[in-house]
Order: structure tokens, then sequence, then C-alpha cells
RNA sequence: GGUCCGGUAGUUCAGUUGGUUAGAACGCCAGCCUGUCACGCUGGAGGUCGUGGGUUCGAGCCCCAUCCGGAUCGCCA
């Protein structure tokens, strides 16, 4: 039967009692992690979110207590008291291990029934158990310590803000639908039938019409949705650390934003690193990693082998060269062993399913080189693609021809992930960087037209102006994204302030003064009465985390996140409303085929 | 929307070519035990093999459908 707290105070953590307690009175709360009963002796482990300490009760200890803590299992909720001393047998594994509470009372405060799964650390059961228990699953010491971590993360991030005169400022969750990009939340309006609010996928024009306000460096720690599908580094609600900042060009965004990453790095990691933090642009980003948010801590670059095959009897290679395209290879150390035929196929498998049309290779063992090609090459040839490559014996090369550069450069580069991860790569380091001018535009095949691949309020660089009508693939922007070990932890860019820049953009990617004005005009009008130059960025803060704590799905440093079908599994949201709340929400309900 | 992987005791898993009563470890319950800390010893309970069909003399195993979870492509300005 649980018994009432009454008087009882806590006096200290079970993670914080050690040998300077010894002799003292205190009194401890928190959950039963074990106990083990001797007989005539009981020792009970205590565990609260600092740690674990050991309850002792023997022969000398008053009956009716010691019956009682005989009765105690795993997970009951305890207030205990007594006297710290000196344990006879010491855990050198924990830190309270010299020392237990020889205990005097005993409140049991809460019973439970046996979890369904062990709250350790490392829990070997099921995510999806877990989830639908997160409370329990949140209590084991790794969870309840990424969580603890994230307190410290963000106290660390508002404090750097604060030094450096950032203003934290709430901006809306109930916004105006802009429908570009990810699809929005959408909450219908009770008073406004048949409209509806938006959930923020960013604060982005709040925090540019704060600049216009001229709160001059903005901060927010923000909560931002988007209904997109989910992936272990996705969630659609998550939390940017979104900041904005006027009177600024890109290199005082990046100074503020590195200056961070170093805070944060010392701070949580007591890690150095070392500023400025190296930058590429999204060309050469793409050409030698494949990608516009490459992990640097391994090698395996992209090498352009195009002079070593343009002649070569191979017509896969010769026909993409000779319609514009690309012949690429990437080369993988010491593998042979691993990458056989089998792993080699599935490989050709994957790139196939990301759009190439095959993948050919040269591996090199023990037994000599094979190859997917040789036959149509001679031995010149096949000698000219592996000095291009530096390989040598245990390696293999892979190639990828496309009559789209960019299309082979991007498979090339999700390969040499894929190739990294499976053969074990070693990943030295903190692989942090920049990566700067981003295309303004980006074709999209399949409508045919231009789009913009950041948001349209993103400013070309002032020296591709001039291409803005005549070669829309030569312009770049003042766009930049901060990459942490292949993740892109940051994005961000300086704005347009200039309406007639603005309006010129607008026409460009094909939206009509009144589609503009209709959608963005509180911004344009804003931009009326005195805008600052500025810019700015939001870093991912889960994802943040993710690679601090070096977890392998945002889950893990989430406290209620929601799975692969965006639902939350200990609340089962979402859920279906009664007619009654729909009725007064305007809304028919439509059958679900 | 596509592809792939998984679902057997409370948990993690094993389960041969389709063949007698579906096993192990941990956990749980009971008893014993004076220094445990992965306590030990003895005994016990615990299963709609995700769900629904089908094939078969016979299905945990084969087939179809479906649900749940994961990875990934599309998608994510």
């Amino acid at each position: 039967m649980a018994e009432f707290l009454g008087n009882s105070k806590r006096t200290d953590y079970c993670g914080d009692v050690r040998d300077g307690h010894i002799g003292k009175n205190v009194t401890v709360m928190g959950w039963v992690q074990k106990t083990r009963n001797l007989g005539s002796l009981i020792f009970t482990d205590l565990r609260d979110r600092t740690g674990i300490v050991q309850l002792a009760y023997d022969e000398n200890t008053e009956k009716a207590l010691f019956e009682k803590a005989s009765t105690v299992r795993s997970e009951y909720v305890l207030c205990a008291s007594g006297v710290v001393r000196e344990r006879d047998s010491k855990n050198a594994n924990i830190p309270t291990g010299n020392v237990e509470i020889y205990v005097n009372e005993l409140k049991i405060l809460a019973e439970s029934q046996t979890p369904p799964f062990d709250i350790v650390e490392n829990c070997k059961a099921n995510e999806e158990l877990r989830l639908k228990y997160r409370y329990l699953d949140l209590r084991r010491p790794d969870l309840m310590k990424n969580i603890l971590m994230r307190h410290k993360l963000a106290k660390v991030t508002r404090d750097y803000f604060d030094k450096n005169g950032f203003i934290e400022i709430e901006t809306p969750i109930l916004i105006k639908s802009t429908p570009e990009g990810a699809r929005d939340y959408l909450v219908p309006s009770r008073v406004h039938k048949g409209s509806f609010y938006a959930l923020p996928q960013s604060p982005q024009l709040y925090k540019q019409l704060s600049m216009v306000a001229g709160f001059d460096r903005y901060m927010q720690i923000a909560r931002c949705f988007r209904d997109e599908d989910l992936r272990a580094d996705r969630q659609p609600e998550f939390t940017q650390i979104d900041l904005e900042m006027s009177f600024v060009e890109m290199e005082d965004v990046l100074s503020v934003g590195e200056g961070y990453m170093k805070t944060v790095f010392k701070e949580i990691l007591d890690k150095d690193i070392t500023l400025p933090l190296p930058r590429l642009t999204y060309k050469d980003a793409m050409e030698r990693f494949g990608s516009d948010k490459p992990d640097i801590r391994y090698g395996m670059e992209i090498v352009d082998i195009a002079d070593e095959v343009k002649d070569c009897g191979f017509g896969v290679f010769t026909s993409a060269l000779a319609q514009n395209g690309a012949v690429r290879a990437i080369k993988a150390e010491n593998c042979a062993e691993i990458l056989t035929r089998k792993e080699i196929d599935k490989l050709t498998e994957y790139v196939k399913g990301i759009g190439a049309k095959g993948l050919a290779y040269i591996r090199w063992t023990k037994e000599g080189v094979s190859s997917s090609f040789a036959k149509f090459m001679t031995e010149d040839e096949m000698k000219g693609i592996i000095e291009k490559t530096g390989a040598k014996e245990g390696d293999v090369v892979f190639i990828i021809a496309d009559t789209n550069k960019n299309k082979a450069l991007s498979q090339l580069g999700a390969l040499r992930t894929e190739v990294s991860n499976r053969i074990g790569v070693e990943k030295k380091g903190i692989g942090l960087l920049w990566i700067t001018e981003f295309p303004f535009f980006e074709f999209d095949e399949e409508a045919g037209e231009w789009v913009a691949m950041h948001h349209p309020f993103t400013s070309p660089l002032d020296e591709c102006l001039e291409y803005l009508e005549t070669d829309k693939s030569k312009v770049r922007a003042k766009a930049y994204d901060l990459v942490l070990n292949g993740i892109e932890l940051s994005s961000g860019s300086i704005r347009i302030t200039n309406p007639e820049l603005q309006s010129r953009i607008f026409d460009l990617l094909g939206l009509s003064k009144e589609e503009a004005y209709e959608k963005f005009g509180y911004l344009l009008d804003a931009f009326k009465y005195g805008a600052p130059p500025h810019g700015g960025m939001g870093i991912g803060l889960d994802r943040l985390c993710m690679q601090l704590f070096e977890c392998d799905s945002l889950r893990d440093v989430i406290a209620y996140p929601k799975v692969q079908n965006a639902s939350e599994l200990m609340t089962s949201c979402p859920a279906p409303v009664d007619e009654k709340t729909l009725a007064e929400l305007g809304i028919k309900t439509v059958e679900n085929k």
C-alpha cells in the first residue's frame, strides 16, 4: 500500500551521495533499480535522474522495517532515510560505490507493476514497445542523459546568443499558409469556417519582419512543422535554433554561426574546434563528394576519368562523354575482400535504385584485377584508370557514367556514403564545414521549369545579377549550409531587401505580382518602410544533439518523438474527433478509402 | 506511392525438409541464503507463433491479403 510523503524532504540526489556524507543522515527519493535479498541482508539500488545509490538493511534493522524492505520490487518509488556509511565491500563500477545508506526509515510512495522491459542502459527491447511506454524508456539512464544534455545545450545556446546581443522573440505557431516547399500542417478555424491556419515550417517571415521592426539580432529556439515523410533524421515537428541579424553580409553570419559551434563543442563535449571552419563551394562539394552535405571525415573523393576512357572501346563510357556527360570514379581502399562479387551486385542494385544506369568496377585482389568492362579496354587504358584513381592491390574502383554530369556526381556521392557504411570506413574527427554559393535556381525536370532552390527571399550573389534573365544555371545565391558529419545541420542566407530585385525574382519564378502579393504582401509592404539588410540561419537542434550524443536516430534525442507514419505510439495520435467537433469547424467527414 | 527487412513466453531470441507435448536465457512468483552489486541455490507459473484467409492428412515454417514497426527512394523551397 502506497504511503504519503508527509513531512519527508529530500536531502540529496541518489547519485550525489559520496564519502563526504559518511556519518550523516540523508533522505533520498527515487525508483528501485534492483533488490538483492540475501536472507538476513537486503540491498536495494535506488535510482533518480542523477544516478544510483545502495540502500542496506541487516539483522540489526528493526523487524517491521526489514519486512517492509523485503516487499519492495523493481520500479517502486521509495523515500528512504538513513545514515551514510562506508561499504564493507566496495563497487568501483558506480560513483557512489564506496558508500551505502543504512536505512532507518522507509516509505513506499508508489508500487509498480513489473515493467514491460528492463529499465537499464542499452536496453535491447524493441523500439516500438519502448515508444509505447516512453515514460519508462525515458527513465533509462542513456535516454535520460540525452534529454538532460539537450537541456544543457539549450542553455548554452541561449547564453551564447544573449552574449552576442541576440533577443529571443516568440513567433506565432498559428500562421498563414504559404504553400511553397514542404507541405503545411493545417489547423481549421472555427470562427472562419473553410479557412485554415498553418503551423510554421520555420519562423522565416516573422524573423525578417522582426528585422524591419529593428530588433537587430533575433534568435529563437523554435518548433517547426513539416508534413512530409519521416526518416531517421527527419521528424514532422522539430526544433530549430533560428537566428537573424541586421546590417550584415554573409561573413558576419558565418562568424556568429561558427562561434556558436565552437562554444557548443567546448561546453558540451569539451572538444576544441579550429576556426574559421573549412568551406567548400556547392560546385566543389559536388565535384569532389557528389553531395551538398559531404562527410569529410574520410576520403574516397570522386575522380574524373574522362581523359582516360574517352577513346576506349566501352560504349557506355564513350557515349556518355559524347553527349556532354561524365565518367567519374571513386576508390574504396582495402576492401576487395569484403566487397565480393555478390556485394558489388548489391551495390549495383543500390545505384540503379537511385537512377544510375549501371555500375562499372575494378576489383584488385591477391588473385589479380577483375573488372566488369576490361574486355572493352586496352591494357593501357585500364592502367590509366588505375593510375588516375591511385588504386592498388586490395582496392575497389567504382565508375559511373551518365549523359548528365550532375546525376553521375550525385549517384557517386550516394554510393560513396553507402560503400563507406558497408565497409566500415574509419571516420575521424569532427566533419564540420560550410557549403557556400548554392545555385539560386534548380531545374525541375518534371515541371520543366526553373524553381528556387532555397526560398525566394534569398539574395543572389551580386556578381550573378546580370545572369538572372539570361542564364539561370549561372546564378548563385548568398546561401550557405553548415554540414556536420555528412548531415545538413543548418541552412541560411542573406535575404533580398530591395523591392525591385524581389519583384524581378518573383517574375522569374513565374509568380505574378498578384500572386506574390496574395502570398507575401505583408512582407513586401514591410520592405517599403525601411528594411535593413539582413540575413540569418536556422540550426537543427535535434540533429545537432544527434551528432553530439552519437545517436543514430532523432528519436533518441527527442523526449516524445513520432514514428515513421507520423503517429505517436504512447498517446495514439493522431486520432479521430467526434462529429460535433468537426461540425463546429465546418468540416464534413470524408470516407477514407 | 515504390523497394527491402522484421513481428514466436513479460523481454531478447532459437525453432532443421511442413511432422509427436513450440525451447533457451533474462525477467516474474514461491522457498532457502550475512556483504550482495549480472548475488547464489531449489522449485513454479507463463504461448491465439501480429491478424484473417488458403494449400495440406498435418502449418510457427509454404501461398495470398492485411495490420504494426524499421531502413530507404520519391518527397523534405
